[in-house]
DNA sequence: TGCACACATGAACAGTTCTTCAGGTGTGGT
DNA sequence: ACCACACCTGAAGAACTGTTCATGTGTGCA
């Protein structure tokens, strides 16, 4: 029994790590899924979006267009992705509605990520 | 002195919040340098390599292909931006290129989104 | 030296993404 | 009732992304 279909041809000593890399908590579908999460943060505008969101706690739409610089039609676009993920929530006050995080993880993410900074340069 | 140029009408009791939101801590750029760092970790097939290597600690380019089900070019793009960006880190053993996680705040972020998973379902 | 294997790279193409523009909803003031 | 404002939404176009295909590099083996 030579080499089966895929990958290298030395396969005896690491198939069982290949298998623990495959089967072992984080399947497939869930990576999938993480990595979505991952994407919604990977934009700039979202991310200023989210770090404007984590110092001040709550701001309406038009605050935020002018904290990140962008125009109000793109931020209310962003929102609604993250809105959609679960990410942020709403509250409205008038005509005006305050935007909040709204997923404990995410400020995890969120504040773990600015480590990042002090050691990348 | 009306509403400034940009922004809602009603300024005066958030000003103060937006500035502190703009301005500490997180600087658009520095959101931007972040946002780059979850763009890499948002497509499919590089978090999908990224948490092989999470749980295998090392794997050549043949097994990640295998344990991802993509193709050893793809897994190979996917390595270069990682490896660009300082994410992974690869050691050559004879034919093989063995990859590892090199970035230990990617390595705890990789490690606190699971935690998204038991949550959000 | 020659061949096979593991991996890298560049070009090209399909699919996706983000922004802007134009128009729509809901709320408050007069 | 009307208008202005804060925000939302769909369509459209430019820019970007990820995969595949074809080819190139480097290592080990005979």
């Amino acid at each position: 029994m030579v080499a089966g279909l895929h990958g290298c041809a030395v396969q005896e000593p690491d198939a069982a790590r290949v298998a623990a890399a495959r089967d072992r908590l984080v399947t497939p579908e869930e990576a999938t899924r993480l990595a979505e999460l991952f994407r919604l943060l990977g934009d700039p505008t979202r991310a200023r979006l989210l770090y404007a969101l984590l110092e001040a706690g709550e701001l309406c739409v038009c605050d935020l267009s002018d904290a990140v610089e962008v125009s109000d039609t793109a931020v209310s676009h962003a929102l609604r992705l993250l809105r959609t993920a679960g990410i942020v929530a709403g509250r409205r006050s008038g005509r005006m509605i305050y935007y909040r995080l709204a997923d404990a993880h995410v400020r995890l993410l969120l504040d773990l990520s600015r480590e990042h900074l002090k050691e990348t340069g």
